[in-house]
DNA sequence: TTCGCGATTGAACGCGCGTTTAATATTGAA
DNA sequence: TTCAATATTAAACGCGCGTTCAATCGCGAA
């Protein structure tokens, strides 16, 4: 039943469509990483394809074989990147998205990490164990903090560096952020920030100390007020 | 045929069942924050409330509506934990997840920003105004670190706090925590040294400071080396 | 040329979904 | 008690899904 070169020969029988197959292929990761596993269908698949949903199975063998091909496909986009540009991994996310066919891959990524699946987790242990060694190691001329819980800590920054990825639709509409790339843009400084420095400031006890008070914010004490007030009401 | 009503002392209109509808909406909200909206079915909440699946649309009129109306009872939920708890907001979110039914909502609220759709945005839009008030008015004794971006800054700050809730299940399988509780336990402290701190630190010009190598991994140049290599091998 | 095999298709199958419907049970109001 | 309205159910409807199947197409081998 399975087919795609069977023979060790690399001899091709009567007809081939390795093209097809990628076609489909290529189709597939798209469609997974726009609507999800769960929502994307094979008929929406083939359809983009332009190919029959038999097809799709003659090729594949199942939806679920499909999304393991699409996984090796995505892992090796991804690694191939990685070894182009090795300094995306810990904080510099938004400089995958410069090549269309990368940002579709980390959507990609990014679907299969939110999906409840082993797929998703192996990508993940890999991501924390390779930040953990960015944190053992160092990373493009930085250092990290070091930590006596390493393995927590580096758990801690992978789910930092793929939050912005996670909620980019949500980022986008609240910003206004025109696409992927427009969005980690805006982010990127603040994100260095944060990475740098952090956000928070222990309040001066008696006497002002750094950070220029660019704005002198009415700052009262209504930080639990403003807490409890207007969950519901919206209209932005 | 159901028990519950059980004996008698029935005092509403001609027939109401208050408690049923309840029970429903809290058998929703579970299901949707386990398995997500898409893949929780009408006979799978009906079920867990024990009643038939038709009376599930009886009461609410569609799925839809269904999700409209555990929106609702998550937001008061969680905004009636916050009334009592004012210091989750920016950082502590791991402090909700002492009460299960608020870790409920919480998973809910997380499905909810992570499926596309006006109601998850909602409440992404309102966290980033909370976050904004946070920076520009101080938050639980700490001020934050001014930026000219105070929006961007403001979403940057809600995607990451918010990230640890989004990766929960993947947290908890890499890191072998027992549950959301203990797995927010363990980053606590590294979120906090993150906040106040950051994460990186310039490389020192010449001198050696602080930072004890606590591993003898191979500690070479391999930072790009294992960047490409073995990602698709494991076995942990 | 003929033959065989994989590529490809359109139609159909079975299933589970959200929802509808008709009937029954229950209960406050008259 | 009688009545009307609601709660509740079992069954079924229609739809779209993943998948199967039989038939056809196209091309290399003989």
């Amino acid at each position: 039943m399975r087919s795609t070169t069977s023979d060790s020969t690399s001899r091709r029988s009567p007809n081939s469509s390795p093209e097809t197959a990628e076609r489909i292929l290529s189709a597939a990761v798209a469609e997974f990483a726009e609507h999800g596993f769960s929502k994307t269908t094979i008929r929406g698949i083939a359809a983009a394809a332009e190919v029959s949903p038999g097809l799709v199975i003659h090729h594949f063998g199942s939806k679920e074989g499909l999304r393991t091909a699409c996984d090796e496909y995505v892992f090796e986009a991804i690694t191939a990147s990685k070894a182009k540009n090795a300094e995306y991994a810990t904080m510099a996310v938004q400089m995958m998205f410069d090549d269309p066919a990368m940002a579709t891959a980390v959507h990609y990524l990014v679907k299969s990490l939110l999906d409840p699946s082993e797929h998703g987790q192996r990508y993940f242990d890999h991501y924390v164990d390779l930040v953990e060694s960015y944190i053992t190691d160092g990373f493009a001329g930085y250092i990290f903090r070091q930590s006596e819980d390493t393995r927590g800590q580096a758990a801690t920054i992978a789910v930092m560096a793929l939050a912005p990825a996670m909620l980019d639709q949500r980022l986008q509409t609240n910003l206004g952020t025109a696409d992927t790339t427009d969005t980690m843009t805006r982010l990127a400084p603040h994100l260095l920030d944060l990475y740098l420095h952090g956000v928070l400031e222990t309040v001066p006890t008696d006497a002002d100390i750094s950070t220029s008070p660019t704005a002198e914010h009415s700052a009262k004490d209504r930080s639990e007020a403003s807490a409890r007030s207007d969950l519901r009401e919206e209209e932005s």
